[in-house]
Formats: C-alpha cells, sequence, structure tokens
DNA sequence: GAGTGGTCTAGACCACGCT
DNA sequence: GCGTGGTCTAGACCACTCT
C-alpha cells in the first residue's frame, strides 16, 4: 500500500494521494470508485466484516465529494458487498450475516424454520467441457471443467440432489476440498479461497419426475415431482462462473422468491 | 387541479403551493414525495406515457430540492412505476413497455420466444372467506372475497391452471369482466380500474403432482409433476390485494429468476 | 439553442450507537 | 459528547434529444 502523501502540499492533490480515479475516463466516478472498494475488499484489504472507513474518510482519500461517495456505496450495499449500520459505520459483508447464507439459497421449510440443509459430495471428477457446458459458462470448447454432485440433506432427510460444474481455470483445486463443500457457504469459500464474488444468478425452474438416481439419492419413488433448479451463478464482471442444476424434494419445503 | 400561486410572495410559500408535504411527520420528503406522485398518477392526473413535469418543476411546485426529486424518482424508475428518458424526458410507465407483462409473467418457452398465454375463467364464485383465505390476505373472517379459477393457453395448448382469491371489497364487481380476463395484464386492469397498483409479490414455489382437475383442464395424466406457485401481490402500501395458485405445466416453459 | 436528465460538489442538520 | 450514517439543500457542469 502506498504512504499517505497527503502532507506534500504544493502538488496537486489527486497526483499523490494514495487511491484516485482516471479523471479522463467516460465513466461516472461513483461507478469508478465502486469498482476500486470492491478490488480492494478482493485483494484482502478489507476483510468480511472489517468496517471501512467512514464515508467523509473514503471522500477524502479519493478527493471526491461526500455525496459520491454515498452513491458508490448505495450501489455496494445494493449488490451485498457492503451494509451500512445507522450510527456505527459501514461494514465489509459477512457471509454469516442474517440472510447471506440464504441469498442464493432460496429453499425454506414450510414450517417457517431457517434450518440449512448440510452437504455430502457423491462424487466430483474433472475433465473437457461438453459442448452444453462451454456454452453455459462461455468458455471455448476444450476447456477443462471440474463437475460435482452434491446431496444436501436437513436433518438426515435427503431432499436436495446438486449437480454443478465450474471451469478448471478459475477453481483449479476445488477438487480437494471435499470437507469444505460438506457445509453451506460453497460461494463465501470461492470468494475467500480464489477471490471470485458470486454477486448474482439466473435461475430456470421447473417440475421434473425423479429419475432413478435422484429416486435412490432422496429415497424417493422414481417419477416423483421434483423442484428442478437450473442455475447460472455471474460474477460482479458478469462472467459465468458456475452452472448448477439442483433437484429438490419440495413434500415439506419451498422455493421463496420476491418479485419487484 | 389548483391554480397555481406561487405568484403571491407575501405568505409563506408551503401555505399556497398546489402540493406539499406535511412538514411535522417523521416521513423522509423522499418517500412522501414519492407517494405522492404515485397517489397522482392512481388518480388518473397523468396516465400511462405521460410525461411528468421536469425534476426541477416538480422540486418548484413541492417546495424542496432537486436532490430530494431525484432520489424520490429514483425508487419510482426502480418500482418500475415511471421510466426516465434521457435528455426527453421521464414518463408514467405504460403497461405495455416490452417486459411491463411479463413484470410478474415469469414462465418463458424453453425456445426462447416471448409469447404470453391468453386465459379462459372457467368459473367463478363470491362468498366469505376461509380462514386461511383471510390469513393469507390478513382480511377479518367474514370478509368477503371473490374466487376464479382460469386456464392459460399457449397458443391452443392449455398450460398454466390459475386458481386466485381477492377481497371484495376492493374489487367490487370484478367477476362482472370475465372478457377482460380472458387476455394478459390482469394488474394493469387492477390499477386502470380500481386505482391499485401491484408493485411486487411474494411467490413460493414447489413441485406437485396433478390432481384430477388440474390433469383434466391440462390434458395430462394424473400424478403428472406440477410447478405450482404460491403467491400474494402486494401494493404499494404493502397490503396484500390478491392470493393466487399457479399450477404449470413444465414440458416446454420454465419459470425465470434473477438472483440479485 | 433550449430543455431534459445525469453527475458532482460542498456544505447543513438530524437520528442513531457507543462510551 | 462524539462519530457515524440518513436526509436535505442549492447550486454547478455535462450529455442527450428535439427543433
Amino acid at each position: 500500500m502506498a504512504e499517505d502523501s497527503r502532507a506534500a502540499v504544493s502538488v496537486r492533490p489527486s497526483e499523490l494521494r494514495p487511491w484516485t480515479l482516471a479523471a479522463d475516463s467516460g465513466r461516472p466516478r461513483y461507478a469508478q470508485l465502486r469498482d476500486s472498494i470492491v478490488r480492494r475488499i478482493t485483494a484482502g484489504e478489507w476483510r468480511s466484516g472489517d468496517m471501512l472507513p467512514s464515508e467523509l474518510a473514503v471522500a477524502a482519500e479519493y478527493g471526491v465529494a461526500p455525496g459520491t461517495v454515498r452513491k458508490a456505496f448505495d450501489q455496494l450495499v445494493a449488490n451485498g458487498v457492503i451494509l451500512r449500520q445507522h450510527g456505527r459505520g459501514t461494514f465489509v459483508a459477512t457471509f454469516d450475516w442474517p440472510g447471506a447464507l440464504t441469498r442464493f439459497f432460496r429453499m425454506a421449510a414450510d414450517d417457517g424454520s431457517r434450518e440449512m440443509p448440510v452437504g455430502q459430495v457423491v462424487r466430483h471428477e474433472a475433465g473437457p467441457a461438453t459442448r452444453h457446458e462451454a456454452e453455459r459458462l462461455s468458455l471455448p470448447n476444450d476447456a477443462r471443467v471440474i463437475r460435482f454432485v452434491r446431496l444436501r440433506m436437513f436433518g438426515s432427510v435427503p431432499t436436495i440432489v446438486e449437480r454443478f460444474v465450474v471451469p478448471y481455470a478459475l477453481f483449479p483445486d476445488l477438487g480437494k476440498h471435499r470437507p469444505t463443500m460438506a457445509r453451506p457457504g460453497l460461494y463465501e469459500y470461492y470468494g475467500r479461497k480464489y477471490g471470485i464474488l458470486i454477486t448474482h444468478a439466473r435461475e430456470n425452474l421447473r417440475a421434473v419426475a425423479a429419475d432413478e438416481e435422484d429416486a435412490e439419492l432422496l429415497g424417493l419413488d422414481c417419477g416423483a415431482p421434483l423442484l428442478e433448479i437450473d442455475r447460472l451463478a455471474m460474477s460482479m464482471q458478469e462472467r459465468a462462473v458456475e452452472w448448477r442444476i439442483s433437484r429438490c424434494n419440495t413434500a415439506k419445503h419451498h422455493y421463496r422468491t420476491e418479485l419487484t
């Protein structure tokens, strides 16, 4: 990190400020500022739960007006990257704030309990992407990928079969971390270990009949109705990072969403 | 509309301005302003597609700063109530802008076509709310409701069975409008005819097996997997306005959603 | 060129959480 | 009391659309 050299006053302050924004770029300053904050978080300068400098301090550091910082922070809050607490400060979103785990996990128990399912990797493998995988993940046809099949259980009841695939180039040794993948918070792990922040996802849902493997893993009859969730998880840079197909027994659980 | 009386300068301007905000209320001004704009739209002062006064004009009219108007407009844009076009103006969202109909309709054909299904009211009835209905719609136990069953078809293929219920008090003669309900855009109709703007909804999804009526209406076998969507539609005032359970044949269609 | 929204500035005062 | 974020003000200049 550059030393603070704001004491030197005889040069244009922007020349020496530790963090500056490109003046000539056509992009709005709040957008440049927003992205700069994200880079500093993913680079590890601020970690989950850390308090950011106050809006005024950030404004001074970058040499912009407080209102510009506010707008940048507004968008980071909307993206779930930071949290504001009135009277306390602004914090890097921890991956364990209430709702962080459920941000991309929309299954909830019908009785309202907030339990998260544990996971168990059934199998995994690395290999060249199929044509369909390459298409969904925007990869070249011969790109290497890693595939996982994970079974998730509420208590002792297997409820969800997840089949997902990620580019090998982004997650080179993910296959060695089966213990990590037993617990919720895989996307947190992507962020911590590989610096990849998943900020949004597209999901396509349908009802399907359980096939043989589904039925065996979930303890159901073949043909039982399952909720299939086809998810493409995207990074803040709009890159498709993970493709996942989950099949869920919705006898005692449901998928929640808000339309706005 | 009251005459513009801003020419009179010897009294406090807020006394004579045509639209003012309660000064003592604890609510932020941008929120009061936002709600006032919504009321004027639903009251018919500005209709779908109309251009609103410029932000500066609104600021002058209400006696607030332009930045306050901007924040109110920001939220109305986020809510889909208005649209901004740089260099042209701000417009009341038409109900036929691309995506308005699909805002609360998340079913899409697998082949990517954007066709909307036509509807056909199978039956409707008015009567006292069941305990469950009263609970979901936050109504007193003896409140009157209207129930509809509507079948929706893509082309000639029946694909969705919708069962929904609304408070009679809000939609007193909705039952007389079966022709209207054959076409998409029911929520637009709620807005135009009853001044009720549906701004958001909560949906719970699950996979279920088709029952006898489902199977008959959709031309499927009993037990076929269907996607069930349980929706509570809310007005901007957070009032539950419609409860709807849709059962969808997802053989050639799927439910799309974005997680952010 | 006139009018619109988009961005940015540089302050003000208030509400909230902590100590 | 102090520092924080929440709201609000009153301007400035730029980019875009239309005539």
